[in-house]
DNA sequence: CCCATACATTGATGTATATCAATATCAGGG
DNA sequence: CCCTGATATTGATATACATCAATGTATGGG
């Protein structure tokens, strides 16, 4: 650690820093953290993907399963992260499951990012 | 799996899809959820902040350890994940490694999420 | 009421990852 | 040349996670 003078006790949120938080604290860290890591799977991103080109902008799991090569459990469980990420909605219309993205989502986890 | 009449063959690349991908493909999903990975951890986004906040733009090993509250090989192994994921700018001067943001790489990751 | 279908949950398993302690590397000073 | 300080690497360990097989739940049709 190389010692710097220190000239004042500076406490933090001394006088001369109005707004911007200086650094990400350790709890808005893990939150941002939790999204990221709904991002962080090649077939999660891949769900989003699939899920955003479609042309009603919904899919059921039956039309997710098979373009991933996954199981079908497996598939419940990525789409579960992502609307348990904020990501997605799920809405459940007699025996489907329709997932759609949820409506400036994406734009928001970007500026995230802009914020650090 | 919902069954629809199929008219055309449709050997994707069709000739009605001129430029867009219709969906990320499985290399292409590997290859950004790399960026995610490396954003998926509280730790490695505070390091991000810490460093972006700083006057200089750039911070050593010594002045990170610190405020995270983890040991140095611990630091070092995440700026390491961070330089890999291209994130973070690597120079070595005297004993010290300076680490800085890549210029426009967080904008960059901002920009994969619109384009999903 | 029973059956088939779509989806979710549970349990098990292998792999990845976060962390630390110990050690290695490497540069600068005496 | 050794010594010190800054950083990187290695080995070990515990936890998290992706995946599947098996099972549970619920909805609609006969």
């Amino acid at each position: 650690m190389k010692l710097l003078p220190v000239l004042e006790p500076a406490t933090d949120e001394s006088c001369c820093t109005p707004a911007g938080p200086p650094a990400l604290g350790p709890e808005e860290a893990q939150q941002r953290a939790l999204v990221f890591k709904a991002l962080a799977d090649p077939n999660r991103l891949r769900l989003l993907s699939i899920v955003k080109a479609g042309e009603s902008g919904e899919a059921c799991v039956c039309d997710l399963t098979e373009p991933l090569d996954l199981g079908q459990p497996t598939v419940s469980h990525h789409l579960k992260v992502l609307v348990e990420a904020g990501l997605l909605h799920r809405e459940k219309r007699g025996t489907w499951a329709y997932y759609s993205l949820v409506p400036g989502a994406l734009e928001q986890t970007a500026g995230l990012l802009a914020t650090l």
